[in-house]
DNA sequence: GATAATTTTTAGATTAGTCTAAATTATTAA
DNA sequence: TTAATAATTTAGACTAATCTAAAAATTATC
């Protein structure tokens, strides 16, 4: 097994990987694991070595397939382990991330098949981010953000880019919550700021930096 | 918070501390810990600099009460997720020991409260041992061990001595299991061993290092 | 109560993960 | 296309937890 904090590393070099190039850079890597460069330059030499990585000195990093199972088990235990935070203890969706973080260091594979079948083998977790299936196959649906949507478009809110408890407990009081319909009723040229209606029935204006942040299935 | 290593070790202290006498010696700590007595030694000076013990050199150490607060915590996240991993996901009472031990170091008051209330406030783990309460206080009932069971005495299994895997899985072979009831039906003068009544139906004959780790409420 | 055996501690090293500061490489911009 | 800037790596040091081997203290034994 790896580390605790090689695992981290993993983690983060995936999500990295997924939000623009696939070739993650040691700054990256720094900023969200909330160490310094040479810290993180130590361990890809590290997980190089434990051929979970592709690196190459002043290049960047790209995750190889043992690393990319790793990285996408991890995910899979964490928003596993979101879901029974929100659906079996009660949890609000913006309180769960911490304890996951901690959670999805447990290693047992039939601890988390088996929690996945408790569970009812969800494909979402509570931010609508998509759970790996147990042979790590992620199934993740066409979503758009709501600032690129047009006058008259409508859909159903289902997931979040911004995981924060700030932004979440925002959404939470605006009743934009996952599952919620809403349809662009105006396009404010002025600051981006957009209107719509939610469920077909209360009008609501969000800023183009909230709109951002929420991902609508049409 | 503390460390997973000093919890670890103030785990090992407050088990130690209630089988025999309540000041435990550094070999005993070594033995359970899977380290060697050098460590331990270094370790005692990091927990009575913390004072979660109170340690003199070559005399021994004793759980001061925020020691024996801190291990009484972790004893209760350790029997409420066993009793998680059996009532909720499947598992048998002889598979959730490796588990529990990475799940009780979860730090989060929160989460293992909501636990505690989703499981139905449990007073004993799969086990048989009791959970301490939020306020860690622990309701030990009576219990004695088979082997000092006089003859025509009967009672209910309500707890095991020993959490070996293999013990556990002999108990179940045998019919053995937590509220089983039993009645002594002869002492085996020749090697110890003890036949008794189980449910008032079946006999069967058990060694005296069987008997010795089956507890029972009369 | 002196000596032998056992237990415990100290000394000095090792590994994983981190850091700062300096050196090196890559990128940007004139 | 060279100089400045930014990113990355190396060098050397630190902390937590561990180890072995040797020294010191305690306990047991005669």
């Amino acid at each position: 097994m790896h580390s605790f904090t090689e695992e981290n590393y993993l983690k983060a070099i995936y999500h990295l990987s997924t939000i623009n190039s696939l070739v993650v850079s040691t700054n990256q890597i720094a900023e969200i694991t909330n160490t310094k460069a040479a810290s993180v330059t130590d361990m890809l030499k590290k997980l190089a070595d434990k051929k979970l990585i592709n690196y190459i000195k002043y290049q960047g990093v790209t995750l190889t397939e043992s690393g990319k199972n790793a990285a996408i088990n991890i995910v899979r235990k964490h928003r596993l382990w979101e879901v029974f935070l929100v659906e079996k203890l009660g949890f609000k969706w913006d309180e769960v991330h911490d304890i996951a973080e901690e959670l999805e260091h447990i290693n047992s594979e039939m601890l988390i098949n088996r929690l996945d079948d408790f569970l009812g083998n969800p494909t979402a977790d509570p931010h609508g981010d998509p759970i790996p299936d147990r042979s790590g196959t992620i199934h993740q649906k066409k979503l758009i953000r709501i600032s690129d949507m047009l006058q008259d478009q409508s859909g159903m809110i289902s997931g979040v880019s911004e995981h924060s408890s700030v932004f979440l407990k925002l959404l939470e009081k605006m009743g934009l919550t996952l599952g919620t319909k809403i349809m662009i009723s105006e396009l404010i040229e002025f600051d981006g700021s957009i209107m719509l209606v939610i469920n077909e029935k209360t009008d609501r204006t969000i800023s183009r930096e909230v709109a951002k942040n929420i991902l609508v299935m049409l």
